[in-house]
DNA sequence: CAAGTTACAAGATTTGATATCTGTAACTTC
DNA sequence: GAAGTTACAGATATCAAATCTTGTAACTTG
């Protein structure tokens, strides 16, 4: 594994990665990552300035790949809009599921950073709320939505599918039965944007 | 604090929220609770078969209180039941919100049997929903709500609302903003209900 | 015999000395 | 001077010994 001279911030971002799969999170070093570079652990720290940073890109490298593979689906305009919501918020559950996984040590090193607030983890569901926000706003315009505010309407959304995308609920998400759940929520939500208005029957 | 001789059920729960109050979940023992009642330890396991089993007794209390509230809110006809349900869920949160303001020890022991899948917790939620289906149940009836099936429809709220609700979302529950982020929730879910049936257009 | 006691084994927790880790600084080397 | 090194202080983690906790049992008392 110890790449050779040229030691760059991939490579330790790598070594990282691997570190944190064999020992955990809670026991992987920067002492570590360095052995396993053949370095010494200051030489990391010409790269990354803590082992916050560090841990910190090794998320963005995930959280962006993700962000990525949706970007794809809330833009793909072979699904109308509702179809097209449904088929995005399964994704962001199944990305998470599949990361848990096939990766349970490195998953559980993310929940460690966005427990802590970090900004990586707050820019991620800005990231998010943004392709909602599309799909929403393409719904209003082919007629599938009717909501005067698309942001306001992707975060409820958002905040409605928390169960399916916050990691408070990884414990949950292994459970069979929870992807007949977000098909009922799902529904729900659909049935919701789709509602012609009613003034204020709600109050 | 110390009881007199009388040693009943309620004399050890009421030392033990005192001591979990004082001490916190974590460092809570039943020798503590025995040591404040003036009893050995051995005599509280008379009256309870474990510490866990005194622990879920202490939640117990605190729930049915909560559901007893909250049931007074689901049958409340003088609500219709979308501005109903608008209500009974805003109660949920805020009841939750208030023990975390006043009692963030107990609290937190409550947290620890949620997590740890205990049956008084799973039960709560089987009450909770029993009391969203009625309220569905009564808009399906006079015609506020359009569904078929009524537990169906109360089970996608529950979770559309999980955020408000879920114990994994404590932290996020003193945040000002929730109010209003439940609110569009609500606002979406309400929406949801009352569309008319138009067949399969979100499929 | 219901409701308490003391005594005790097994397991968890605390403690405190030791070792490791993080982050910085001052020093090499190409 | 960019990229590495060794050396170090202070914070953190580790480990074994001592202590405390849990749960049970055998005993006492009104």
């Amino acid at each position: 594994m110890a790449a050779r001279t040229p030691l760059d911030a991939d490579a330790i971002l790598a070594a990282t990665e691997e570190i944190l799969r064999r020992h955990g999170p809670d026991k992987a070093t920067v002492v570590d990552v360095a052995r396993a570079l053949g370095v010494s652990h200051a030489a990391v720290y010409k790269h990354f300035p803590s082992k916050q940073a560090l841990r910190e890109a090794v998320t963005r490298r995930w959280l962006d790949r993700n962000r990525d593979t949706l970007a794809v689906i809330a833009a793909d305009r072979t699904l109308r809009p509702p179809q097209r919501l449904r088929r995005w918020l399964h994704a962001v559950l199944s990305l998470k599921q599949a990361k848990i996984r096939e990766d349970p040590e490195l998953f559980a090193a993310y929940g460690h950073l966005a427990a802590a607030h970090s900004a990586v983890a707050t820019g991620h569901v800005a990231d998010l709320l943004g392709q909602l926000t599309a799909i929403v706003a393409d719904g209003v315009d082919d007629g599938s939505f009717r909501t005067g505010d698309a942001e306001a309407a992707a975060r409820a959304v958002f905040h409605a599918t928390a169960k399916f995308h916050h990691l408070a609920h990884a414990a949950e998400w292994p459970d069979p039965g929870i992807e007949t759940q977000l098909d009922e929520v799902c529904g729900l939500i659909l049935e919701g944007l789709q509602a012609p208005r009613r003034g204020d029957s709600n109050h």
